[in-house]
DNA sequence: GCCGTTTTCGGCCCGACTGTTTTCAGTCG
């Protein structure tokens, strides 16, 4: 049992209690949930070598919740969990992932309707029947129907931020097993898509045997489809299929940029091979019987007149063109940003201080990171006024005051109003390192709406960065209807820069805005968003963004180091370059 | 149910928006 899993049952509690009405308990499962998940240590090590003690270390875990804990990795399950779920014998995590359906509404829904599933809430909204209880309209109706289609268009993909540390992960072990020459994820992990289909695996190896005995072995496996020689296919505990393909040496290569696709970028590289009389396939490029090439990639290309293309461009969007020309971009590399200019502290909805966000950005070799807590408007999160600005600055200064080679710049991320005002006065922005601005209301407004909202914010003269400016969540939130060329422009106008928000279901900006911005010369940051410790690992993430949307590394501002940062900071807007 | 050099009991983030209402519950972040 997993932290994942252990979290998932907790906030199942979390919305139990709360169709209970039960008072307090909802906040302090939930609390505890994203405690476990995002703790760095594995509860059930920590309950085997130190009991219940030990797991009451982990924050929002006590006397209560340590019990449960135990249940669940002892018998799988505990009483009061047994109980409840007896009483909503509902699939109640996936029925509140949709937007406007909480834990009142599901309980409402089984009450009257006997709803369990999506399934259910979906024939029953189709059939017109969630109209007839009260306090439920046609609107709510249709607002669950779009919900469940929403949900059902990101079915079948997963985010790249959750699978490519499980497809890195078994790539490496697979790497170790003797025998092993070569090992690579090709596919839309390689090219780094944001959303995956399944996780392909290349091989070449001596033993073939034994690379699919260890595939079908790893822990993450639910079931085994096919268990060849050549090809093993599994289906993951997460319902994502991984295929491992054993190749031959000799054409690795070749089959490495087969496997690796796009499909279109292939259907072009083919007709490419086939004007020019020869045949390319996962084998190699052949002249009629003739292997030309096969062993790497690079060989292969070379054959056809052109320079092999980072995985990420293979779009078939005029990178094949540019490597004709040899004048493909020279994309910003993994590992080249410095700092994380958005992170939230525990100032507003973060987990962690700023000392141990700062401590645990400076461990994974980071020069800066901006603190930008929510603001005013913001109530929920406990957003922050003028005057906690200024006592939050006050503590940023105490912990800069001390030698460590890291910096904590003074940021917000501050809430841009419906009509386009900022939601924190200019003299307060002015002392600010860095002033990120977001919508976070008003997300229904009409595209011209919309547009002139963003554009007014970024007239600000102190506004720094358009954080994610297109608000969507995948597969969760549609982002707001923005014309983003017109943004991006007036991004240029105005001297904004704006962000690519690498969390795994923001991902936003998204590569083809990018491209966009590259195109326009607008500066590009990335962040993590990072609400804990954990998140801030996400950077390499919009890295993939920004290389997809052809990035280089002088587009994206927080690659500079400290002082080159802050030099374009302090230039006024209109004089920025 | 958790937490604590202001507390071992008494607090616990809260305002806006929406759709359904005739005064407000539910949801979001």
């Amino acid at each position: 049992m997993t932290n994942r899993d252990i979290a998932a049952v907790l906030r199942e509690m979390a919305l139990y209690y709360e169709m209970e009405g039960v008072a307090f308990k909802p906040a302090a499962y939930e609390a505890a949930a994203d405690s476990i998940e995002s703790s760095g240590l594995d509860a059930a090590t920590l309950y085997e070598e130190g009991g219940r003690p030990a797991l009451k270390k982990i924050p929002g875990v006590g006397e209560g919740i340590s019990h449960h804990i135990e249940g669940l990795l002892k018998r799988g399950g505990f009483p009061e969990y047994r109980r409840l779920h007896k009483k909503y014998p509902i699939d109640v995590l996936t029925l509140t992932s949709i937007e406007d359906l909480g834990p009142k509404r599901a309980k409402v829904l089984y009450q009257k309707l006997k709803i369990k599933t999506l399934h259910d809430l979906e024939r029953a909204a189709t059939a017109g029947k969630i109209r007839t209880i009260p306090g439920f309209g046609v609107k709510t109706e249709e607002k669950f129907l779009k919900g469940i289609a929403l949900k059902k268009s990101s079915h079948g993909r997963y985010l790249l931020g959750h699978i490519l540390p499980i497809a890195t992960k078994m790539e490496e072990e697979l790497r170790r097993v003797s025998g092993v020459k070569h090992a690579v994820v090709a596919g839309s992990i390689r090219r780094r898509q944001e959303t995956i289909g399944d996780i392909d695996i290349l091989v070449t190896t001596s033993q073939p045997e034994k690379v699919m005995a260890v595939f079908v072995g790893f822990p993450e496996v639910a079931e085994v489809l096919e268990h060849g020689p050549t090809k093993t296919t599994v289906r993951l505990q997460n319902g994502c299929q991984a295929d491992v393909r054993v190749i031959a040496d000799e054409s690795f290569g070749a089959a490495l940029q087969y496997f690796t696709g796009s499909k279109e970028h292939n259907v072009v590289v083919r007709k490419m091979a086939i004007a020019k009389g020869l045949k390319l396939n996962e084998y190699g490029i052949w002249r009629g019987r003739k292997r030309l090439a096969a062993k790497t990639e690079e060989d292969v290309y070379k054959v056809l007149g052109l320079s092999a293309m980072p995985p990420e461009i293979r779009t078939a969007s005029g990178e094949i063109e540019a490597a004709k020309k040899n004048r493909l971009p020279v994309l910003i590399p993994y590992g080249s940003v410095r700092g994380d200019l958005q992170t939230q502290t525990s100032w507003t909805d973060g987990e962690f201080s700023i000392a141990e966000m700062a401590a645990a950005a400076q461990a994974l070799g980071l020069e800066y990171i901006a603190v930008t807590d929510h603001t005013r408007s913001l109530a929920m999160t406990g957003g922050l006024d003028e005057k906690k600005l200024w006592l939050q600055g006050r503590e940023i200064d105490a912990l800069n005051a001390k030698p460590s080679g890291f910096t904590i710049l003074k940021g917000a991320e501050v809430n841009i109003m419906k009509d386009g005002s900022l939601d924190i006065d200019d003299e307060a922005l002015k002392k600010l390192d860095v002033v990120g601005a977001a919508v976070h209301s008003h997300f229904k407004l009409s595209r011209a709406e919309q547009t002139a909202r963003v554009i007014a914010a970024m007239k600000n003269p102190h506004l720094d960065v358009l954080f994610h400016p297109t608000g969507r969540i995948i597969g969760r939130r549609e982002p707001i209807d923005l014309d983003i060329e017109a943004v991006i422009k007036a991004a240029k106008a105005t001297g904004t820069a704006v962000e690519i928000d690498s969390y795994p279901d923001r991902s936003d900006l998204r590569d083809s805005h990018v491209r966009m911005a590259v195109e326009l010369g607008v500066k590009l940051v990335i962040d993590t968003d990072a609400h804990a410790t954990a998140h801030l690992k996400y950077l390499d993430l919009g890295v993939a963004i920004a290389r997809r949307g052809w990035a280089s590394t002088s587009d994206v501002l927080n690659t500079r180091p400290l002082a080159e940062l802050l030099r374009w900071l302090r230039t006024p807007k209109n004089k920025r370059k």
